[in-house]
DNA sequence: GCGACAG
DNA sequence: ATCTTGTCGC
């Protein structure tokens, strides 16, 4: 018999593994980015016990005002019944389809988006983040509040400090990540490379991006809206 | 066979 | 991811 197929994309996993595989070397690692004047954050969330799925993009402008505060230029939410369980490795075909959806429902376009999860740092080098920034052919960057996987030393402990993450791939040792230390007396994110741009240009974007708490302004206003802490709150 | 395992 | 109050600390 063959195992259940991923939902929109009809394959098995086995099947979405290998399109894993040839997708990852389509992912651009080199900077391609246009003057950046709009940044994206994307997350997703769910509700009702896990029966829909929840979209989330907000886009923010670039820079930020004299005080440090980005402006919320727009923000879109698209839910949908969640068609597919969580399975480490595979979450991009469980989230993608949704973000596109909200994407979809923009009217402005972001020259870069955060994504919340793994870019690169990533058993086959595809993340949500690269692939969300492959299908939307726009440079994306990978932000993790946990490890998938990779090895690496504890970050310094001033903010801005970071240490490489390590995998061993095809061709031996590979650096595809960065532990950054976003905030004193905090356990670290992991920051890796969606879609054309480098690890250095990702931490780069990444720290400019960062407010006073753990995660850049683009992720964590996403993170917000799709888990509705925005308005949960009473 | 025994762990590890983004959200 | 999500279910959830108070509490410790800057």
């Amino acid at each position: 018999m063959s195992s259940t197929p991923l939902h929109d994309w009809g394959l098995a996993p086995a099947e979405a593994v290998a399109l894993q595989r040839r997708l990852a070397g389509r992912v651009e690692r080199g900077d391609r980015l246009d003057p950046v004047s709009r940044i994206a954050g994307v997350d997703i969330g769910f509700e009702q016990d896990g029966e829909i799925t929840r979209a989330a993009v907000v886009v923010l402008a670039w820079p930020p005002a004299a005080d440090g505060a980005f402006e919320v230029v727009e923000q879109a939410v698209h839910r949908e019944p969640t068609r597919m369980p969580y399975i480490p490795g595979l979450l991009s075909f469980r989230e993608v389809p949704a973000a596109l959806a909200a994407f979809d429902k923009l009217s402005t376009r972001p020259q870069l988006a955060m994504v919340d999860g793994q870019g690169i740092a990533h058993p086959r080098r595809l993340g949500v983040a690269s692939h969300l920034g492959l299908w939307l052919d726009l440079p994306t960057i990978g932000v993790a509040k946990t490890r998938l996987v990779g090895r690496h030393d504890e970050p310094g402990a001033e903010r801005g400090d970071w240490a490489p993450l390590v995998d061993h791939g095809p061709e031996g040792e590979e650096v595809i990540g960065a532990v950054l230390r976003s905030r004193e007396g905090v356990k670290p994110v992991y920051v890796s490379p969606g879609h054309r741009l480098c690890l250095e240009t990702a931490v780069g974007w990444v720290v400019a991006c960062l407010g006073k708490t753990k995660l850049p302004e683009p992720t964590r206003l996403a993170d917000r809206l799709a888990s509705r802490r925005d308005q949960k709150r009473r």
